[in-house]
DNA sequence: ATAGATGGTCAAGCAACTTGACTATATGCC
DNA sequence: GGCATATAGTCAAGTTGCTTGACCATCTAT
């Protein structure tokens, strides 16, 4: 592969994503609820038991500062809340509230829509060959900002 | 597909998407290169005969005054100068310079060196699969800002 | 010739981050 | 138990990369 190629297909990953993300963004909007992209990451760590801003910083990879600015966000906005930390008196458990969920369920919906005008243009076993590629070269570190 | 498979995929795209510009914009500056991830997006549409500050907002999906900002600091560093556009004398024709186009040749060897290691683990021809896929849902509007 | 559109810049404002300083609680060691 | 050090979280201030608004110079159409 020649590198002009390679700068290509960076070129096309990057459009694909921020188009995914814009798409995402839209139909969240669409179904009743604020959110900014990097809310999603927010909320994908907190779904399953919550969080401490510290684990949600890690996973955002911004400061523990930024996380808990963008945590007040949230709280205000009714979409999660700060609860004493079971095991911790420093730590405050961050946990989605019922909007937080519900707007959880419209992001899963919105990337469903998005995906499905994928499999219109590629086809429903190629955007899954996509899905497992994808899957193996992605990263599993902190997520980063795209640009 | 699920919807929580949807938005799974679209965290592994922009996991990738996150990762692939980190990796450039490294490799960009291990060659002795300082850019900024937007950079690329500029050179690009600079390279083959320059663009005026419009036309860049517009590739970019910013204000003019915005790309305006981002020639002033690509120019003050010396990857591209302003010149008379030749046939408008309101508009002004921004090039890269020679550094400016030793700058793309880094950007394009370190996009082959990040997608070489995707080739490590997916295979050479797998890789081509995505690259073509990725090439039929990228959409071929302005760029957008991934988050 | 003139009215309106367009290319570009200057200035001010804003949003999302950063660094630095601090308090409260936890942990390890004697 | 008592103390040194590490960690969770917040407050405050600074930085950056964008925005909106205002403006001038030049082009274009009538």
């Amino acid at each position: 592969m020649q590198n002009s190629e390679a700068l290509a297909l960076a070129a096309a990953l990057l459009a694909a994503a921020g188009d995914l993300t814009q798409r995402i963004n839209d139909g969240v909007v669409a179904r009743g609820f604020e959110a900014r992209p990097a809310w999603g990451f927010a909320f994908t760590r907190l779904a399953p038991d919550g969080a401490t801003v510290t684990e949600l910083a890690g996973h955002l990879g911004v400061t523990k500062q930024a996380a808990s600015q963008l945590v007040d966000e949230i709280v205000r906005k009714g979409y999660a809340e700060r609860r004493p930390h079971p095991v911790d008196a420093r730590a405050r458990l961050v946990v989605l509230t019922e909007r937080g969920w519900a707007c959880t369920r419209a992001a899963e919906e919105a990337a469903a829509e998005a995906v499905r005008s994928w499999t219109d243009v590629l086809g429903e076993s190629d955007v899954r060959a996509l899905c497992d590629r994808l899957g193996r070269i992605a990263p599993h570190g902190p997520i980063r900002p795209t640009w």
